[in-house]
DNA sequence: GTATTCACG
DNA sequence: ACGTACGTGAATACG
């Protein structure tokens, strides 16, 4: 038997919209409820395997149905633009999937299940209605079956399901919906009487008008009697608007939807578009899948005569493990990897070169590569630096350009990029900032950073018996043993057991996070707890993660991400370099164990107030300017400012209160945080924010007008021309719209900064090759770079460190850099 | 796979 | 009534 699947693409929406946390694709159209229905859908579809799908859409506005209290009170409301938005959205992606969209003016989504299931019925087809809406479960008959999609799981509504649920057949549902209305839906039904009622009269009579040809004689209370009978034209009112037509004269049927067939690669395409990576995956799609194999005409090449070739001219490539294929001149030539990795004259300068993802190229090769004028994941990171997936088979979904083969497709893509790039500024950026990052980080990665694997296990020993003794005695003030580390068993343990005041909940249950236990200290256990944590966490991620991350000679080799963040700034992998503890005494120990090469000594130079100073620069304060050139320090200056008082009376309390102060401007400033971060009042942390943004009007009126060009353009750029878009700011979610806000204060700032040390990297690395070869790069650490130099050059590197980072750029504010060396990372830094 | 927690700038 | 600062990555527990 042949099965139909029809979807109520509405209430499925509606319900998603709500039921899931707000998503919002890279190119900033609102997702989340595409992503729920398809998530639905394909359960279903799996579950099932229908012949026949289709879905049901209302043609007018949809309408906003919420089982909120108070929106029930408020009465409707107009669907909210985010989930409008998504309509058409979830049309394409149905369409792609093989759903046939039905819609028709005049018909609500549900009739047009009634008129689906009723064709599909008499041709003697099993039918499923995914809905979840309760309405629609009077379809229910032997033949077909109601998917009810609740808020946990999808329920199989058969008859008997039915009847064993609500106590009466699905057939007569809709007499129990006519004496008991819905308000959602604007269906009067009965004054005084309700579901209870209803379900009891129908139950015994089973039809509107059985029940009142019985009514007069029935053993019924006299109350209810009477409001039955002054109700009886409004039951009939309601049961014509409950009832779903079966008949609607729709113009399309079961034999359209049979026509529709799934789309792979337009399913790939919308779904990296919108950012649903696992659903590709799960859903096994791939887009318009590119072609990995050698393009027909190719040349099978050596070395030599492959640097003959491209001498001097330009010349697309792919590597892998595979070997290497190369357009140059309208030729396609491919090389083994062994062979690749001999052409010399190839990849040192003579020929400008462009590839997708230069850094993994250089791995490939095992060697630098020069001469690389473009990248085309690089180009579109910077083009869409909200998106995560930037391989080249994302970006292919992305901007099909009618190419199957790998070389061809990179080749196109380079000038479509290019020209994009050069509309909205940002070619500079690649050319001068991210391709000659991508080299130098491939020979930090490649260098790797020495460790000190025998002092690190030894630490490792030292912190797990400090846990063990700290395991013991929380165990015993617990009065028994269980799991610190489960979150939930401690919250049980704490809150319950114990009695101590839970402040705040999760999802899940009572939160534990160490800012809430910071305010019950005053019990042992909790101390014991947090400190038990903290050595927990430095023994397992930094020691365990460091030893198992590092090579036979002790060297960890990170994995530094270019094409990973929203601001434009690296981040760091297998192990993450960029979050080795330093705020505690007890982890800064960890630096120890970071060394250099036999015979060298570690320099490391990082930015003093980079985010600040930057701030500075470009809202162009005149107070923030004169305390920066003047050699202030900034805390105890803003502290002075805020505060009132004069420097010299600052105390090192005020000081921490400005850099707070500090911090959260960076940060796009709320006072609630504030407040949370000093423990102070709102009250007194929104005179901070305030008496600040008073003494510092310039700041003022930049993060202003920050927020205004966003608003108005989408977008905001660095100093360099890196573009964020914030699609949040059109959020009509206020909570999204004040990340928004947020957002578009702080990412000028920390994106800048971000640019700024690159350029520092590449005028560090430059000047190095030339000087002083025998120094190497070891890390960035987002305002901070470290090398490595043999000890009697120690001191030429450092300088040179120090005065690359300072002079990196020209802004209205100094830059310093401040530079410490030593033999390992703790006493450098 | 998601949630929670915590490490860094 | 609810949630609450920007940007990251890793380990652990648990369904």
């Amino acid at each position: 038997m042949k099965k139909l699947l029809v979807i109520d693409a509405n209430s499925i929406l509606n319900r998603a919209f709500y039921g899931i946390a707000p998503l919002t694709s890279p190119s900033g159209i609102p997702t989340n409820a595409v992503y729920g229905m398809i998530n639905t859908v394909t359960a279903q579809m799996e579950a099932l395997s229908p012949d026949i799908c289709a879905a049901a859409f209302d043609v007018k506005a949809p309408t906003f149905r919420h089982n909120m209290y108070s929106e029930y009170k408020a009465g409707r409301r107009p669907t909210p633009p985010e989930l409008l938005a998504q309509f058409p959205v979830a049309k394409d992606c149905l369409t792609a999937m093989g759903v046939f969209v039905a819609e028709k003016a005049g018909f609500e989504a549900d009739d047009i299940l009634g008129t689906f299931a009723a064709e599909a019925e008499a041709e003697d087809m099993e039918v499923y209605l995914l809905t979840g809406d309760r309405d629609s479960l009077q379809l229910i008959t032997d033949k077909t079956t109601v998917l009810l999609a609740t808020n946990k799981e999808t329920l199989n509504m058969t008859p008997e399901a039915f009847k064993e649920k609500y106590g009466v057949p699905a057939e007569n549902y809709v007499y129990c919906k006519a004496l008991m209305g819905d308000s959602s839906d604007n269906i009067p039904g009965v004054p005084g009487i309700g579901e209870k009622t209803a379900f009891k009269l129908i139950g015994e009579y089973g039809t509107l008008d059985a029940m009142y040809e019985a009514l007069p004689d029935a053993a019924i209370p006299a109350g209810q009697r009477a409001k039955l009978e002054a109700g009886k034209e409004l039951a009939y009112i309601s049961l014509e608007l409950a009832t779903i037509k079966r008949d609607a004269e729709l113009g399309f049927g079961i034999k359209e939807a049979a026509e529709i067939k799934r789309d792979n690669a337009r399913l790939a395409a919308l779904f990296s578009e919108l950012g649903f990576a696992k659903l590709t995956e799960k859903l096994s799609v791939k887009a318009d899948k590119l072609e990995y194999t050698l393009p027909n005409g190719t040349r099978a090449v050596d070395a030599a005569e492959l640097c003959a070739f491209t001498e001097g001219k330009t010349a697309v490539f792919t590597v892998d493990a595979d070997g290497m294929l190369v357009l140059c001149d309208g030729a396609y030539m491919h090389l083994t990897l062994e062979e690749a990795k001999k052409a010399d004259g190839f990849f040192d300068g003579g020929v400008r070169l462009v590839c997708h993802d230069l850094k993994a190229a250089c791995h490939a090769v095992g060697r630098r590569i020069r001469g690389c004028v473009f990248d085309t994941m690089l180009a579109d990171y910077i083009l869409e630096s909200g998106t995560s997936d930037h391989s080249l088979d994302a970006v292919a979904a992305k901007h099909p350009l009618g190419t199957g083969c790998v070389i061809d497709y990179i080749n196109a893509l380079w000038h479509d990029e290019e020209k994009r790039l050069e509309e909205n500024g940002g070619l500079k950026l690649l050319t001068e900032i991210e391709i000659p990052v991508a080299e130098i980080l491939y020979t930090m990665e490649e260098r790797g950073f020495l460790v000190d694997i025998e002092g690190l296990t030894e630490f490792g020993k030292r912190l797990a018996s400090i846990a063990s003794e700290l395991e013991n005695r929380i165990h015993f003030l617990a009065g028994r043993e269980f799991n610190i580390n489960s979150p939930k068993q401690l919250g049980t343990v704490l809150f319950e057991e114990m009695g101590l005041k839970a402040p705040k909940k999760t999802k899940s249950g009572y939160s534990t996070a160490s800012d809430v236990l910071d305010k019950l200290s005053d019990h042992e256990i909790v101390s014991l707890v947090l400190e038990y944590r903290h050595v927990t966490k430095l023994n397992s991620t930094f020691v365990c993660g460091l030893i198992n991350a590092a090579d036979a000679e002790g060297r960890v080799h990170t994995t530094f991400h270019q094409s990973v963040t929203a601001t434009g700034r690296l981040s760091s992998t297998d192990p993450n370099l960029q979050n080795i503890p330093i705020r505690t005494e007890l982890g800064r120990q960890m630096r120890k164990f970071f060394i250099p090469q036999e015979g060298c000594l570690l320099a490391d130079a990082d930015y003093s107030q980079i985010e600040l100073r930057v701030l500075a620069h470009v809202s162009g304060d005149k107070e923030m300017c004169r305390a920066f050139n003047e050699g202030a320090d900034i805390h105890t200056s803003t502290a002075s400012a805020v505060f009132n008082v004069p420097e010299e009376m600052v105390t090192s309390e005020l000081r921490k209160r400005a850099k707070a102060v500090n911090f959260g401007i960076v940060y796009g400033i709320g006072e609630f945080s504030l407040a949370e971060d000093l423990h102070i009042s709102r009250k007194e942390a929104k005179e901070y924010i305030e008496s600040y943004l008073a003494r510092y009007s310039g700041v003022s009126e930049y993060l202003d007008a920050a927020v205004e060009s966003a608003r108005a353009c989408g977008y905001v750029s660095t100093v360099f021309g890196r573009r964020r878009v914030i699609p949040e700011l059109k959020s009509s979610n206020k909570n999204l719209q004040a990340f928004g806000e947020r957002v578009a204060m702080n990412s000028p700032i920390q994106g800048s900064a971000a640019d700024i040390i690159k350029i520092a990297m590449i005028r560090v690395f430059r000047r190095l090759e030339r000087e002083l070869p025998e120094a190497r790069l070891l890390l960035q650490v987002h305002d901070e770079l470290l090398l490595e130099a043999p000890k009697d050059k120690m001191a030429d590197a450092a300088r040179i460190l120090e005065e690359e980072m300072a002079n990196a750029v020209k802004l209205s504010v100094p830059l310093p850099a401040e530079c410490g060396v030593g033999e390992n990372w703790f006493v450098c830094h």
